[in-house]
DNA sequence: CGCACCATGTAATGCGTTACATGATTTT
DNA sequence: AAAATCATGTAACGCATTACATGGTGCG
């Protein structure tokens, strides 16, 4: 009988991409969890998102394997807290990641799309006044992008210039974030323009 | 003290939007739930998908909640098969999400920018190496939207003519499809002239 | 006075994948 | 002879959300 010799990869357990976007966070600097959420939400946050909770356990994961270590720090007037840093092997671990190239396409899921395919059996109306509202809401989002997230970007480049290169990629990432809108945008004036001159 | 009078919604157990897909390819015609994960692969497949563990499990769910119902059919060569049917309450539930606007944007999960967003860890050469690999993917996905999805749908609404609004919105999540993968192609060409000009 | 922010965790539950288990028929 | 198609399910596990549980500080 054939031992199972394939099979070469890490088949790591605990989590799936989140350690990595966590691991890439401390990369930066140290961080409580809660200060992980903070940096996730106001930069990963339209292409990569967790819960609290969800970041706190793997953080006690990572360190349990060894990838980031962590320190209680009291202060004075706020609650204690626990700052995570990177450890050498959490950061060969991200490095050998980054470095990984991706063989696939990642599945989707589009709520919008699944429904807008089903929408045979919804009345005309109903269909183009829902398109019309998804439509703002990502015109809306695209207007977020370019003003808003811009101007952060900008400025963190700004204020630290050792991160240069990193802020290229960031805003390569927000600029990606902008088309999609924007395509979403476009799409959903020409699905209704479809709909209104051929149902 | 006040009791809960908000959260009026059905706060329904079970499926979130599988459900929906199930529902939404019965409402076309009766299926075995391998019928239905082979619908799903040859249609909504690029922004929706399942694996079959899971459609055999939410067909029971649905069955039990009356949203659909089952009967089984001997075959002469093939292995026994249980249909699916979507009953009235299941079509009512369909109608209702499919009434329902999306109020909000779904959450993205992408991995691609993920890993981009941290590669200024990367060395220059290995990211344009990865970057071009992605570009290729994608740049295959695109076509086969363009030939083979294109040629699907319009090979079914040819045969029949009574899916010709159906075929309309179906034609429409292709070209989403189609223009998404554009949009990628070109990211990935404009991100790698950055790097390769900037790094 | 109330709300947002800072700060940490656990428990229960739901959604989704992988692995297990089976087996005939048809096509290449 | 091998691979794909047809066909059904269950069990274990991993990933992710919601709910539970707590409490001080700072601001308007």
């Amino acid at each position: 009988m054939m031992y199972k010799l394939w099979c070469i990869k890490s088949d790591r357990k605990g989590a799936g991409m989140l350690r990595y976007a966590i691991l890439g966070m401390l990369g930066y600097q140290p961080m409580t969890g809660y200060g992980v959420k903070h940096a996730m939400d106001s930069s990963t946050g339209y292409f990569w998102h967790a819960k609290l909770s969800q970041i706190y356990t793997t953080l006690k994961q990572l360190e349990k394997e060894g990838a980031v270590s962590s320190a209680v720090e009291r202060q004075a007037t706020r609650p204690e807290k626990r700052v995570y840093s990177i450890t050498d092997a959490g950061r060969r671990d991200l490095d050998e990641w980054l470095a990984a190239p991706l063989i696939g396409l990642d599945p989707r899921k589009e709520t919008l799309l699944l429904k807008v395919f089903f929408s045979g059996r919804l009345d005309r109306e109903t269909l183009l006044t829902n398109l019309h509202l998804q439509r703002e809401l990502h015109r809306k989002q695209a207007e977020l992008y370019r003003t808003h997230t811009a101007r952060e970007i900008a400025r963190a480049a700004a204020q630290n210039p050792a991160v240069a290169k990193d802020a290229m990629l960031w805003e390569a990432t927000r600029r990606f974030g902008e088309r999609l809108e924007d395509l979403m945008v476009n799409w959903l004036d020409e699905t209704r323009r479809l709909v209104e001159e051929n149902w």
